[in-house]
DNA sequence: ATCTCGATGTCAGGACTTTGACATACGGGA
DNA sequence: TCCCGTATGTCAAAGTCCTGACATCGAGAT
């Protein structure tokens, strides 16, 4: 009950549910739950992923800066990195050598266990991109890092 | 450290950061956290702002419906509305006289303080908003809404 | 040399959300 | 009429994440 599809009103939405962060808040909330339905498959939870990913980009990186790539704290960062070395998927020297950041890199099995999940999640990806007009694609993407940067200030 | 704008690659982005899912996430944490930041000012918190803005617009849902509406479970839907209930502003009905649901109301309490905050929440929109092109806009809303879609299936 | 500041890692506690389960209530079909 | 599937509300337990706080480390200023 209470589906009501206002029938969309002409362009300056009123109703709340057409406004743009609503629909940035459904679209996120759909793509988190089919990540968590597949990744759930593999043993692995998003933040998990997404940090794994990113170590295959940039080796070495700190407990800080996945935290802020994968936009969670740093406290929660640091779970996700003590899951991800108690599963083996990554390392992390006992001891810093320059500051107190301590550089994680995957291990053997990460890049693995990173690559059997690629396929899946990427499968995903390719369910949004193809919903969407090839032509506006680039657009979508400069509009969502611009509404990022504006919000971020 | 670590940062290094990956200096946009042509199209097709094979960085991880390029694609729409990490996008679509850095910008609703951008958001979250901008709305986060607003509200908290106001002893609101995020889900329980998005209840009161849809019983504004749809008096009488109930806690199923809203917890659809807000992307999140029943059983935090019913938290977030007896929180709302214990600040006064929301009624509902101790039985129901249909089936079980229990339709909740804004009380004139929680009109006055969703009128108090809504001025502040929309101020983020509108920058959000102001980032974006105004010709992109619909193409934009309508993109999200696909993503969606295409995901919630 | 010392101090201050920013960044990092970590701990403790609490807040929020989810998973799983159960009981109740309506509605349609056998 | 009776049964079964769906929907709803709720409870208990666990997980996840965040806030607040503290100590350490490096770099630049004093």
């Amino acid at each position: 009950m209470m589906e009501s599809p206002p029938s969309q009103p002409p362009r300056p939405a009123r109703d709340v549910t057409q406004h743009v962060g609503y629909l940035l808040k459904r679209a996120q909330a759909a793509l988190r739950s089919a990540m968590d339905k597949v990744l759930r498959e593999h043993g692995l939870t998003v933040p998990q992923y997404a940090t794994l990913e990113l170590l295959a980009l940039h080796p070495g990186m700190s407990n800080a800066d996945l935290a802020r790539a994968t936009f969670v704290t740093r406290q929660s960062g640091n779970v996700v990195l003590r899951g991800l070395q108690e599963a083996g998927l990554i390392t992390r020297p006992s001891t810093a050598d320059h500051g107190r950041a301590r550089p994680a890199h995957l291990t053997e099995e990460g890049h693995t266990r990173l690559a059997a999940v690629q396929a899946a999640v990427y499968a995903i990806e390719e369910r949004m991109v193809g919903a969407i007009p090839p032509q506006r694609i680039a657009a979508l993407l400069t509009d969502l890092d611009r509404i990022a940067g504006a919000l971020e200030k």
